[in-house]
DNA sequence: CACACAGTTCGATCACCGTCAAACTTTGAT
DNA sequence: ATCAAAGTTTGACGGTGATCGAACTGTGTG
């Protein structure tokens, strides 16, 4: 099987779909702690309030846009930053969205537009 | 009857709203067009893609982001980047998104349509 | 081997966003 | 006073994407 999925080359970088993967909290949130820990973390690692399905699809969505990497550690799927990549693509784009401050915006409200609060989402 | 809409105040700045803004082609080829131009823009002296109803509602998310600052003049509906304080609330980003390059990115960048050398209205 | 663990795939649902056309409003010019 | 120009408002529509649960697959450990 297919052990490490596909991931786009820096000359493939595009900066419209870098931002779709951006524009979402719950995807800034996972590169926000990839690049405060500076260590690779597994996909069950991280501090996000979404099912596993639905954190897979995030993983995806941001490998495809060429921010994090993903291969194999025994059973565990690690992600890595790709911070110099990106940076030499975009110049002060990570700095700028997941920088020590993001001034202006002391919101540490998820901005919650589509998730349903983890707990009884009721009906949908 | 002066009819100026509403801005948000620097200290209301959003992150999560500035990059919903940022993220769609037409507004980010807005604020583009804004930066190149370096003077303000009438609403319908834009280079974009879609009818007028769908542009009120682009300026509108940017307005309401604080990317840009909307005045009247006569009939027509001026528009100007805030981008000092854009810059204050979070540096970096619009050099990022629309800066010089933004490789990587197939955007057509289109020929710097300057437009109607509206006055200077200076303040903001 | 058998089981638990880590994550993926699939199908469905639901919200939101971008889009348009049509009707309306406001302002400047004739 | 009329007309034209420039935007706005409203209502509708379709697509896309975030989300979940359930079923499934591969991997290491006891």
């Amino acid at each position: 099987m297919e052990r490490t999925p596909p991931h786009p080359d820096v000359s493939e970088f595009d900066l419209q779909r870098v931002l779709e993967a951006l524009v979402d909290p719950v995807r800034r949130s996972i590169v926000a702690q990839l690049g405060s820990a500076g260590a690779d973390i597994a996909c069950g690692g991280f501090d996000i309030p979404v099912g596993k399905s639905t954190a897979t699809h995030h993983f995806k969505v941001l490998r495809e846009a060429g921010l994090i990497r993903q291969y194999y550690r025994g059973t565990s799927r690690m992600n890595a930053l790709r911070r110099a990549e990106v940076d030499q693509a975009f110049p002060g784009l990570l700095d700028a969205l997941t920088g020590p401050h993001t001034a202006g915006s002391p919101h540490p409200e998820p901005t919650v537009r589509h998730a349903p609060p983890a707990g009884r989402p009721a009906a949908r």
